[in-house]
DNA sequence: CCTACCGATCGGTAGG
DNA sequence: CCTACCGATCGGTAGG
């Protein structure tokens, strides 16, 4: 008795249509019905997968942020690598998660407030503690002389702040792929920090 | 007979109060009748100083990409100066258009896409026209020896981009006056650009 | 997964 | 500039 079968591969597919919705016309301006119509079901046949709208983005945020975290250990292990190599793949690997689903990261960097509390402030602390590992390898950087910058924590956030512009030009289907976007990034922003 | 006196200054504290919603909770989440409570108006009383919701939109759109132009075009007249140096001047005017009006600078970044046809492909065009204008620049430079990059047209979309991240973090009562932010920003990302 | 529906709220208007 | 109101649409639920 009782189903079991496509479950979980429609929650998915929710997810997936919500977040190109919530992309295109932000989370306030997406109707439950507009997704239900996406997704091929009545508006509220979605409540049988998902347990709010907003339920549907916190999802959404919180799996990038995870994404984020992941890519920047795994960037950044230290294997004694100069500091401005690990600072390079840290933005590569930023990059690429930004590259690797620009829809998702849209709404992770834009529709983040339409949480309510206390995941907003949650969220917003994620953040905050991403941001400072780049700041620590920018400052870890200087120190060592490997970097040069009047200020380690205005650099770090400009050069993070520089990346999340990505999905607003970015196409998937362009000349470059994304390690190639990746790469000139890096090399335009570290340019400016690096010496010589 | 007929009214006259603070219609002027009535609207604008309208625009400013709705800029500053637009800005914290976005458009399509920002309801007319809570710029009403915030403005100190009822509901309906709104509709004499303004005929609906998205030309408020469409005011502070179209009057911030003025301001671009504007700046831009002031930044970069030719007075036999190299590129480079039009070039910093240009990032430093649009930083400081940034700084100037961080909640609608936030609104003509984001909430464009609220504008219904025909007003957000004319948007659209205006940006791109934008756009061009640094990149011809970036394109100079190097055509110059000025400047070096394997992507100039890359390099001017990074480059905008880099720029356009700021009203998310900046603070009007930072310690960094404008200029400061604007003087910084360009440095950094021009070292990686400049020759040397 | 659908039908039918709830209360709330929306942008905007009429008439003064 | 207010009162009173319009039709439309919203997120979500009940009951099957």
């Amino acid at each position: 008795m009782s189903v079991a079968a496509p479950l979980r591969s429609r929650k998915a597919q929710i997810d997936g249509t919500a977040t190109a919705l919530f992309r295109a016309q932000g989370f306030a301006a997406t109707s439950m019905r507009e997704l239900a119509l996406a997704v091929g079901l009545e508006a509220g046949s979605l409540y049988s997968h998902v347990r709010s709208k907003e339920e549907i983005l916190h999802r959404v945020c919180f799996g990038l942020a995870e994404d984020f975290f992941a890519a920047f250990a795994a960037a950044t292990t230290d294997d004694g690598q100069p500091v401005a190599q690990r600072l390079r793949q840290a933005i590569e690997a930023h990059v690429r998660v930004l590259t690797q689903d620009v829809a998702a990261s849209t709404v992770f960097l834009h529709e983040w407030r339409h949480l309510s509390e206390p995941a907003r402030t949650e969220f917003v602390t994620l953040r905050d503690r991403y941001e400072a590992g780049f700041r620590a390898l920018v400052q870890q950087g200087t120190a060592a002389g490997e970097l040069h910058c009047p200020d380690p924590a205005f650099a770090a956030l400009t050069l993070l702040a520089s990346l999340n512009w990505l999905p607003t030009w970015y196409r998937p289907d362009g000349k470059l792929t994304p390690d190639e976007v990746a790469h000139r990034l890096a090399e335009q922003l570290l340019g400016g920090l690096l010496f010589q």
